[in-house]
DNA sequence: CTTAACCTGAACAGATATGTTCGAGTTACA
DNA sequence: TGTAACTCGAACATATCTGTTCAGGTTAAG
């Protein structure tokens, strides 16, 4: 046996826990991990559907390390996309958000689309393997952001507050998902996205009877 | 054999073709047809994942009778989905999209939204079998529907005229399925929904310095 | 009625994954 | 340097689905 615990007699599934809790591994183990997480994510952007097999030769590593660390495909799949998630919310945190509430959804918008647009397919794939809920806490911090955000628009008047606020959130993030599948799909140029996305959300976000912001400052 | 010509030696994929050309077929044959698409499409609305032996036996019919009909899987989705799509689009036919644009919009939404609801899983099985190059052409006419009223807004004064149009169009069907996923998931109300999109579109398409359109009246 | 089209279940063929197990070899680390 | 953690490849055990073939039974249709 090599680092599952034998503990429950339950299905041995997706409960590699090798020590004792977390963090205390080797250092070689704790290197690989590392790569297989790096390779996923590589492997997993070029293509959703991606093997653990492939994911497993990419990061130089046997099939067999590679269950030690990660239960399931799904568990691989998960954490990779909780890692992504993760730098993006690292991302936002250097990212303005005061000020007026229409500007700071604006740089909210272009700070995120760099990882929306490069990880899409990670996004993809999670959706194939793991429950909506699932990705949907993943995303959890990132929901907030924006909902502060508008939140913040609704109370400084600048956004509407005729509509639910989770539809208001679920809009920012299906368009930026949207303008992906068209980046990707040669529909639109990924350098021109952040600026379409916003010009777009700025409306969209607009009070019924107000007047639509022209261009960002 | 059944029904296959053995006439050119290639693969013998997707190419069932049973008589002549086409139509000609014998009367409980074009019945079990319409049987597999009805199953087909009640199964893939309810999973996705459906299997073919699933679809057949719903069907009440053998895999193989499925397999003399459709030559793959994805015939039978890509099938599915056509014949959907076509629905919606015989529906939009009966839908006034005359008059002001912004209302022959919402009409149009408001008209295409149970349709959305109700088969959004097909789409999703659809999006899992076939390339997405085929997807886009099979909504091919009711993409243009939508386009041709962006543009009529334009012409009118409208709309806004500073994104491309493509990406306007992509909007709207953005939107619309993220509806029918928060619809799935609790997080909207299916009847509020054609309002909410309705609302929201008015808004997105409204040009930067307009004033967005209050209700629709 | 006669025949060819059609249907049937069962069984085969094959691909393709995912996980798991094994025995033996490395490597970190105290 | 000893030991436990870790890793390796290969093989095994499923599982699951797709397509195909067979041999014989129905049914539509002229």
């Amino acid at each position: 046996m090599v680092a599952t615990s034998p503990g429950s007699g339950g299905k041995p599934k997706s409960a590699p826990s090798p020590a004792g809790a977390h963090g205390e591994r080797r250092a070689d183990a704790r290197r690989n991990i590392r790569s297989i997480l790096d390779a996923a994510r590589s492997c997993l952007t070029r293509d959703a559907d991606a093997s653990v097999a492939d994911i497993a030769k990419a990061a130089g590593v046997g099939r067999v390390t590679l269950y030690g660390h990660f239960g399931t495909r799904a568990d691989l799949v998960d954490a990779v996309l909780t890692q992504t998630v993760e730098e993006a919310d690292a991302t936002l945190d250097a990212t303005d958000t005061t000020g007026d509430p229409r500007w700071a959804l604006t740089r909210l918008v272009g700070a995120s689309w760099q990882i929306v647009h490069e990880f899409q397919s990670v996004l993809l794939a999670a959706q194939r393997e793991l429950p909506a809920e699932r990705i949907r806490a993943v995303h959890d911090r990132i929901l907030r952001r924006v909902e502060t955000i508008i939140e913040a628009g609704q109370s400084a008047g600048v956004f509407r507050d005729d509509l639910p606020n989770r539809w208001l959130v679920t809009t920012v993030f299906s368009l930026m998902h949207a303008a992906a599948e068209d980046s990707a799909a040669g529909r639109l140029d990924a350098k021109d996205a952040p600026e379409v996305i916003g010009a777009t959300l700025l409306a969209a976000l607009t009070a019924p009877g107000a007047a639509v912001p022209t261009a960002t400052p």
